[in-house]
DNA sequence: CTGAAAGCGCTTACAG
DNA sequence: CTGAAAGCGCTTACAG
């Protein structure tokens, strides 16, 4: 598209009257020793006004051999509106910082060759680090051209020196079932799904951490494993079916759209949230945890946070950040963040 | 991060044995005049190889004053999920162009000058093109500094000699009343809104459009204007309570979420969905319109589409899309987007 | 067929 | 206090 000729250095070094030296200098601020004096810094920045001169990025990438850009990389986590608030949150940060962020969405990327070739021309463009985000949490392998300094975002790199940064899934899911626990509730079931292995694992040691923590025994017939959707809540309503003695009077569900198919599981046996029956999700799901009729109880994944850490760790930027701890992997590290409880009106004390 | 040293053009040219402008022409498969012979073209390939050299595109860029790198800016689309399709479609047209994407999110960035700042950096990072995006279909005035060639998306440029590319919402609004009209349908309601001025006012014609198309004379009690969420879905209830000769028998909804909310206004009521009342939605916002009980038939917004001529218009690749015509800014163009209608279970013919 | 050289627009020792 | 010069890693006329 256009070809205005911008004007450079030399422009504004002329008109000023100076050097490029000079110009470069002051434009840049640079303060080692006040060497300029503010009558001659004036006059440049006049000049590059007038000239409204932008300095050109590339050629001080190519001579500084850095970009001030990050790559943002993720399996398709840019696809799904999940984890939109880590992408802008990651974005902002990068912004405040001078920096760019490129990203590239991997998707359904297949053979290791086009994802190197994505990773290449990434590092191509001299990207200060890298983040690899997932759209939901699990172990990865690390792509071999990554370099090791890229971060992890809701995935962990199943080898090398890199770092991650995962939510705090078992802590979480404990939380959930606390709460549960805590409003008088003892026959809590949990809707699981297994196709999302690292955090139906998690979840559920979590599930079981608070219930052991309350002298609850497991009841295995409260467990139910299904599909982490609406219909995989619809489904869930077995639970409901089961001996008036054995139901359950709290549900914890894998994820809020499951959430979303056991109320209606529910409506359709009759059955009132929270009045018969305390339902607490996962997510925080935008439109929908909080749509639900009744507002949905939920635990909230910290996307924003994840997405910030992320960038700032790119950038060494961190330093504030005491959680880092070291990761299975040889040099790795990992950082578990928290999820925070939603209340909202989904639980209540159990009736009788 | 690392700092590894990378090879370059000289070091093959070394090892090869060859200068640096034959290492370039093979690398870069310059055809004009077959010049270089076979062997010596294998000759720099196997030390490329073997230095596992990469280009580095800064070097590039600086040469040829261009980055293959398209700035994707957004009001708040990336905060939002409605586009997230968008921007996926843009990256991979991008990507497979050769070019990477800068996304840069103005999000509530006050100020015209915070806004220039993001604009330069882009331009500081010689990008190819820029794209505007925004999250709902608005007219937007163009901040001073944007260049010529920039695309609007889902939006349109008030002033310039820009390309905007947005949904055909006016005739999707009449396909959707359409639809409802061939099912037997008379007396159907329009809940809309008004905060989101221009699809308001398209959406609300299209449905008028319709109307008059089937002599049907519009009923002012039938129009009401909430707001399009669901709350204000669920407040679109009053429109059932109207009296019985006058209430509607199928409504159109401004977007899904407002349907949510009828949905569950109609449930309170006692009425079935779609046997005592159709329902039609718009936007088909994942995990919502799909997710209902019944799934709501709607109106696809075309973000994907957009989000790929965006790219390929930046990128002087629309040469095969004929549907620019002339726009009312002088110089300006505009494509708009067909809505596909989604039919899934919300529709029925009326009972009675 | 191949290479020497200029130059893209900056930054940064270094010299004066 | 200020400037001349080198150089970042490429591409591309141009000459041989």
């Amino acid at each position: 598209m256009r070809a205005i000729r911008r004007s450079t250095l030399k422009d504004v070094a002329k008109r000023a009257g100076v050097s490029v030296t000079t110009v470069s200098v002051v434009l840049n601020g640079r303060q080692d020793g006040v060497r300029v004096p503010e009558t001659t810094r004036e006059r440049v920045r006049r000049a590059a006004g007038e000239l409204d001169y932008r300095p050109n990025q590339t050629a001080r990438n190519l001579r500084q051999s850095s970009s001030r850009s990050i790559g943002f990389i993720s399996d398709e986590v840019t696809t799904t509106p999940f984890a939109v608030p880590m992408l802008s949150a990651a974005q902002e940060v990068a912004t405040h910082n001078g920096h760019l962020l490129f990203v590239v969405n991997l998707g359904h990327v297949v053979g290791a060759d086009l994802q190197r070739d994505a990773i290449d021309t990434l590092l191509a463009h001299q990207v200060t680090g890298l983040v690899f985000a997932c759209m939901y949490h699990q172990e990865v392998e690390p792509p071999p051209s990554l370099p090791d300094g890229t971060v992890f975002v809701n995935c962990r790199a199943k080898r090398g020196p890199f770092r991650s940064i995962i939510p705090a899934e078992q802590s979480a899911a404990a939380a959930a079932v606390r709460l549960l626990l805590d409003t008088g509730h003892r026959r809590i079931g949990f809707l699981d799904d297994t196709l999302i292995p690292v955090a139906h694992r998690l979840r559920l040691a979590g599930y079981q951490d608070a219930l052991r923590e309350y002298s609850v025994v497991p009841d295995p017939r409260l467990h139910l494993c299904s599909q982490a959707t609406v219909a995989g809540g619809v489904a869930g309503g077995a639970l409901l079916d089961l001996p008036q003695d054995v139901r359950p009077t709290a549900i914890f569900c894998f994820n809020d759209r499951m959430a979303m198919g056991l109320y209606r599981a529910a409506r359709h046996r009759g059955l009132n949230v929270p009045g018969d029956l305390s339902i607490v999700g996962f997510d925080d799901q935008e439109f929908i945890a909080s749509e639900l009729d009744p507002p949905l109880t939920t635990m909230r994944l910290p996307h924003v946070e994840m997405g910030r850490l992320a960038i700032e760790s790119v950038l060494d930027l961190d330093t504030d950040y005491a959680g880092w701890q070291p990761g299975p992997a040889k040099g790795s590290s990992v950082a578990m963040l928290e999820c925070p409880v939603v209340e909202r009106e989904s639980v209540a004390p159990p009736t009788g």
